[in-house]
RNA sequence: GCCGGGGUGGUGGAACGGUAUACACGAAGGACUUAAAAUCCUUUGCCGAAAGGCUUGCGGGUUCGAUUCCCGCCCCCGGCACCA
């Protein structure tokens, strides 16, 4: 017999699998579908690595025994191939990036070959390929073309999907533009991606890199925030990967709460043309304001039907009286009036708020008469010299206002533009509650805790919220907040996540705000230790029961308020209620605590006792330590504060609620006076280690003192009871939240409200190789996006692949591709040059394996390249989906992964996908390490190359190694002494085929073992369970090794066992062994129930608990005649001689315990 | 800090609450060989001559029986990280 030689017989077989095309998937076939999917790699220069081994040959081999097992198996493989390496290998070059990949990709095609992966190759993919961009720029014109409109708040976070028209310029859409920072390089000049920047420094010339706002394109994830938590639940993803789903989408439910800045203000109302003070929402609005003790005027102003300005601007400059404080508030016509009035006075006013007001008479439906009369000149500089602030309130829902007013308006006076839908169109409705907002200065926070909020001392801004801009006029120490905020800015990401630093802040002085619940005035601070992108950049500070706000409570020496204390036990009505103190005592010497053992109930507790009338705790402390233990001690300080606890004290046979403080106390005298005699007989005191003391103390209650103690600890973060709370006193937290919030709503403060760590997705990409967003900017038209059929917008040939020195990609220096005509107007206009990440293509490609692909085109070319693939291949999509099985990495679970059930959940709503989850089941692989257990680098010079261990070692042991090295889902770390041991193997499963004879009759063990492996073999592979698979070939092939002959039958079971692992081996002995046609093609064996039924097993017998024995007995022996066999036996009869037998466990062909006495 | 996952021989690692240490590596001894490699055979958790005892990070608990379940602690890995 010659020697086990992969090369030969890889080579072989791979061209005989190649030619009779055993891996191609094909549509509807009847046999039942099984889609299994593996990430798709990235095409790097380097080629294949062993962790896209790692994962492909995993979901090889499973995938292998499902073809064997009946399914029609699509396991398709492409190549996610924009990507930045490419493009800096461009840059260095000069090669294009389109010719890199094609270089590389037909590297890592061949490496695939000769590890046998059983791709189907007609369906491979390329996400560069424009036959395939087109659709990734197809998909993100409907995100832009469509949004989720919530008609109660219009915030477009839930709702149903609308298709939203080009021109509409309010409702919220799926893809929009926003000032996001980009990664800046000072020196460079240019923008960074994340990785390109290490440690807050650019990767190419080392200076610190900085933030730089710009334009970009971003896509609405966060609308889909809920739906990507919930539907969780209908998939089977490790349980891992689900949890760190939702803690990176991190929903918290909680309050929204308004705090009104305390101002001098007073208002005048001015209405507008053919209104009065009694129309719309004035009235309402009047209510509102004085409610909260403002001076509001809202005069009926002349000629309302026939207004004349100078007439209207005259009476009110004569008759009502306006100061520095006053807010002017216009209506439709009323804001030209009020603008008239401000660029009459003499001295600024605080704020004016201009609700639908316009500077130009030109009305969307037809002419007032005011429109002549009226003078429409404005000086808009003096206008803007006479007010702190201006507000704009334009309601999306206008019938006479054009859109555009406001932003002439918002440029001319620097106003703030509030777009919204009013209750009524062009803001007539009763209530209107954005313009009350517009009116009254307020900051408002986030909070999860509204139960604490009658111990809020202060509220926190960020320093990047624009609250602040609003109050300049307040500020009496502006410089130094102003310095404060730029400072802030300046700190890089390293110096923010720099580990404990310490918390830095700025009062503003001279504003205060107002406590919603209790009107109590509080203090308004800036702090970058609150962020400006989570919730609403603001929060109220609450030092008792937050750690963050402890910290720098403590450290500006503010005040901190106890409101929720611990509360233990289960209310009892009517316990007495008894004040104590509770003594945390530190003996510094040697680190240990003083405890009291109480000796007739074994208990540990701290020194506990009641407080005297005129007692401060500090002193009922010192009293109670000394009368029980007889240490003299010192108190310190309080720790925290109080603790509530019921329970039956058993000691006074009484129910009592119990509030205690606990008291850090110091160790006066190191030896102890003595005692009386009845302390002496309840206990005795003792001295534990912190440790031990927690251990010990009996009761949780007692414990908290030195929980606060040795963690350092101070504020009580959890849930308790209510005091100092007002009317919600003495209620539980989770209750009090709920009725705090509501009174806040109904006092219009606040609402409940829901909030995500979950950003929305910064879609824009300075770089030349990802897709090009295919939008046009019109100088007339605005953003236009491009036609359907215009599509793909296929990449120019540039000349430099560079950034460019303003921040923005490559492209934006071909002339030629940017410039062009607006498809509308004709005017000109300019493409969009940032394009999209990476991570665009792989958000669907799951789906192109379906649609596209060699015979795909066929199809699409017979109908002229017209169609829509998602309506041509719906019917494909209905078979294949969802994804049965997606394998690949860790790293993957909250990007690619999360963006791409976004994307097949936005899909599924417009209807193209069927299935609202593209993935069914989500296992994960481990990482190989080097074999110096290092994460594999070419720095460290630990870096495995497949194709060497294919040379030296053939395909098969490569794959077999991979699968052997440990649980797939760990870490491991690459050995070279056990890929030979693997190899060995393999040479031995060689040889054992000259033992195979045919017509021969194996003995019954082997039989019954090899039964036994084919139920647990397949398990293993179904279940990825991958190394212990293996073992259990070694196992069978170790059992043959110590046989004389093997039947063919026999034999043939192993080999279809180990061909997902050794494909070439296996088939080569399958024909040695004269088998029929290809291994591929055989049934995957199934056990034969007869040999899993045993006449006789072995069973385990336990005395008292140990093992003393194994007998053997029929399978269907009863209790009794096991434990006769039992007795028998002369080893375990030693054992029970002499003693009783009080108990028999009896599990049949697994152990017999016995008791004995 | 929070959320996950771990901790078993000299090493990688097996074990539905039921004979802990499968399988592999390494090591030792032996066979073949002039010799080595390769291959094959034997031994291999620790203590002990043996009987037997001890052993799954540490300390408790539940159980006839715990690597497995519960409580507390220590250490390692991964993710998030001032998310109010």
């Amino acid at each position: 017999m010659n020697k086990y030689d992969p090369k030969n017989i890889e080579k072989k077989w791979q061209v005989v699998w190649e030619k009779n095309n055993l891996s191609s998937a094909e549509d509807f076939a009847k046999k039942p579908k099984f889609y299994s999917l593996i990430e798709f790699p990235y095409p790097s220069g380097s080629g294949l690595h062993v962790g896209h081994c790692m994962g492909y040959t995993a979901s090889d081999a499973h995938t292998r025994m499902k073809r064997m097992q009946g399914y029609n198996v699509l396991f398709p493989i492409g190549w996610d191939a924009f990507g930045l390496p490419t493009e800096n290998y461009a840059i260095k070059t000069g090669k294009k990036p389109a010719l890199v990949t094609k270089e590389n990709t037909d590297f890592f095609r061949k490496q695939m070959k000769t590890l046998a992966y059983s791709f189907d190759w007609d369906r491979e993919i390329n996400t560069s390929d424009p036959e395939y961009y087109k659709w990734t720029q197809w998909i993100f014109l409907q995100f832009y073309k469509h949004g989720y409109v919530d008609p109660s708040t219009g915030s477009g976070q839930a709702g149903k999907l609308v298709e939203i028209a080009d021109d509409d310029r309010t409702t919220p859409r799926l893809a929009y533009q926003a000032e996001m920072p980009i990664n800046w390089c000072p020196s460079c000049k240019i923008g960074l991606a994340n990785e390109e920047v290490i440690a807050g420094r650019c990767e190419r010339c080392e200076s610190p890199t900085a933030k730089k706002m710009q334009k970009q394109w971003m896509l609405r994830i966060t609308a889909y925030a809920d739906r990507l938590i919930n539907d969780l639940d209908k998939t089977d993803y490790l349980e891992k990967i689900k949890t760190q789903q939702i803690n990176w989408i991190g929903k918290s439910k909680g309050t929204n709460i308004d705090f009104e800045l305390k101002q001098n203000a007073n208002f005048i109302i001015l209405h507008g043309f053919t209104g009065s003070p009694k129309d719309n929402f004035f009235p309402w609005l009047r209510a509102e304001l004085e409610r909260r003790g403002y001076k509001v005027q809202a005069p009926e102003l002349p000629e309302t039907n026939n207004p004349k300005i100078d007439e209207q601007v005259d009476f009110v400059v004569d008759k009502i009286k306006i100061d520095e404080n006053s807010v002017i508030l216009g209506h439709s016509l009323g804001a030209v009036v009020a603008m008239k009035v401000v660029e009459r006075l003499k001295h600024p006013i605080a704020k004016l708020i201009l609700a639908a007001g316009f500077i130009e008479p030109t009305f969307k439906d037809h002419k007032r008469p005011f429109e002549k009369t009226f003078d429409w000149k404005f000086d808009f500089e003096k206008i803007k010299k006479n007010t702190g602030s201006t507000i704009y309130l334009r309601a999306s829902n206008d019938y006479a206002v054009p859109f555009e007013q406001g932003d002439k308006i918002s440029n001319l006076l620097n106003a703030k533009i509030v777009d919204f839908v009013a209750n009524e169109e062009h803001i007539c409705g009763t209530h209107e509650p954005v313009v009350f907002d517009a009116c009254v200065d307020k900051v408002r926070v986030f909070t999860t805790r509204a139960d604490t909020l009658f111990g809020c001392a202060y509220i926190v801004i960020a320093p990047e919220s624009d609250y602040t801009s609003n109050l300049k006029s307040q500020i009496s120490n502006l410089e130094e907040v102003e310095k404060y905020i730029e400072n802030a800015g300046k700190k890089s990401d390293l110096e923010r996540t720099e580990l404990q630093k310490e918390k830095t802040g700025i009062r503003l002085e001279g504003v205060k705000a107002i406590n919603p619940i209790n009107n109590e005035e509080v203090d308004v601070w800036v702090a970058d230790y609150v962020l400006s992108t989570y919730g609403t950049g603001a929060v109220m500070a609450v030092p008792a029961h937050d750690e963050r706000d402890f910290e720098f409570a403590k450290k500006y020496n503010l005040l901190i308020k106890e409101v929720v204390i611990p509360f233990e036990g289960e209310e009892h009505k009517g316990a007495e209620f008894r004040k104590t103190v509770s003594a945390v005592v530190h003996r510094r010497s040697d680190d240990k605590y003083l405890i009291v053992k109480w000796k007739k109930f074994d208990w540990f507790a701290p020194s506990i006792g009641g407080m005297e009338k005129d007692e401060t705790p500090m002193q009922a402390v010192e009293r109670e330590v000394f009368e029980e233990t007889g240490y003299k001690v010192k108190a310190v300080e309080e720790l925290g504060g109080q603790i509530e606890s019921h329970f039956y004290a058993e000691n006074k046979q009484v129910w009592r609620a119990r509030i205690d403080q606990p008291v850090l106390c110091e160790l006066r005298d190191k030896t102890p006076r003595e005692v009386s005699k009845e302390e002496l007989e309840l206990h005795e005191a003792v001295w534990m280690t912190a440790n031990e003391a927690l251990q010990k103390i009996t009761h949780p209650y007692n414990k908290i003192g030195f929980e606060r103690y040795t963690k350092k600890n101070y504020a009580y973060i959890g849930y308790g009871k209510l005091v100092n709370s007002g009317e919600f006193s003495g209620i539980y937290s989770k209750e009090a939240i709920e009725a705090i919030t509501k009174k806040i709503k109904k006092d219009g403060n606040g609402d409940f409200a829901v909030n995500y760590k979950l950003r929305d997705w910064v879609f824009s990409r300075q770089h030349y190789w990802g897709e090009p967003i295919p939008i046009i900017y019109c100088e007339k038209c605005g953003i236009i996006p491009l036609n359907e059929s215009d599509l793909p917008l296929e990449l120019p040939d540039v000349k430099k692949y560079e950034p460019s020195n303003t921040g923005e990609s490559p492209l934006a220096a071909v002339s030629e591709w940017v410039d062009i005509k607006c498809p509308r107007c004709s005017g000109p206009a300019r493409r969009e040059t940032d394009t999209m990440p990476n991570w665009a293509g792989s958000s669907w490609y799951y789906l192109a394996y379906i649609m596209l692909g060699k015979e795909k085109e066929k199809i699409k070319k017979q109908k002229n390249g017209t169609v829509n693939v998602f309506d041509e291949f719906k019917k494909e999509l209905e078979y294949w989906l969802p994804v049965d099985l997606y394998n690949g990495g860790m790293e993957h679970t909250t990007l690619h992964l999360l963006y791409s059930r976004f994307w097949h959940k936005f899909l599924y709503d417009l209807k193209e996908v069927p299935t609202s989850e593209p993935y069914q089941k989500r296992i994960a692989h481990g990482i190989i390490l080097g074999p110096d257990g290092q994460k594999m680098s070419k720095s460290r010079g630990n870096v495995i190359i497949p194709d060497d261990i294919v040379s030296t070692y053939g395909a098969d042991t490569m794959r077999a190694y991979i699968m052997f090295i440990g649980p797939y889902d760990q870490e491991s770390a690459w050995s070279v002494a056990g890929l030979q041991g693997v190899f060995r193997f393999l040479n031995r499963v060689w040889k054992n085929v000259g033992k195979v004879k045919e017509g021969i009759d194996d003995p019954k063990d082997l039989l019954v073992d090899l039964n036994k492996y084919i139920v647990s073999v397949t398990d293993d592979l179904e279940n990825f369970r991958l190394n212990t698979y293996v073992a259990k070939l070694m196992e069978i092939n170790n059992e043959i090794d110590s046989l004389e002959t093997v039947s063919k039958d026999s034999f043939g079971i192993f080999l279809k066992l180990l061909s997902p692992a050794a494909p070439h081996l296996a088939e080569e002995l399958w024909e040695k062994i004269g088998g029929s046609e290809s291994i591929l093609d055989q049934t995957w064996p199934k056990a034969d129930a007869k040999y899993l039924i045993l006449d006789y097993v072995k069973i385990a017998v336990q005395v008292n608990g140990k093992l003393r024995g194994v007998v053997e007995v029929g399978s269907k022996a009863t209790q009794e005649e096991v434990l006769d066999i039992v007795r028998k036996n002369s080893v375990i009869a030693n054992w029970i001689k002499g003693r009783e037998i009080v108990k028999v466990i009896y599990r049949p062909e697994k152990v017999m315990s016995l008791v004995i006495k």
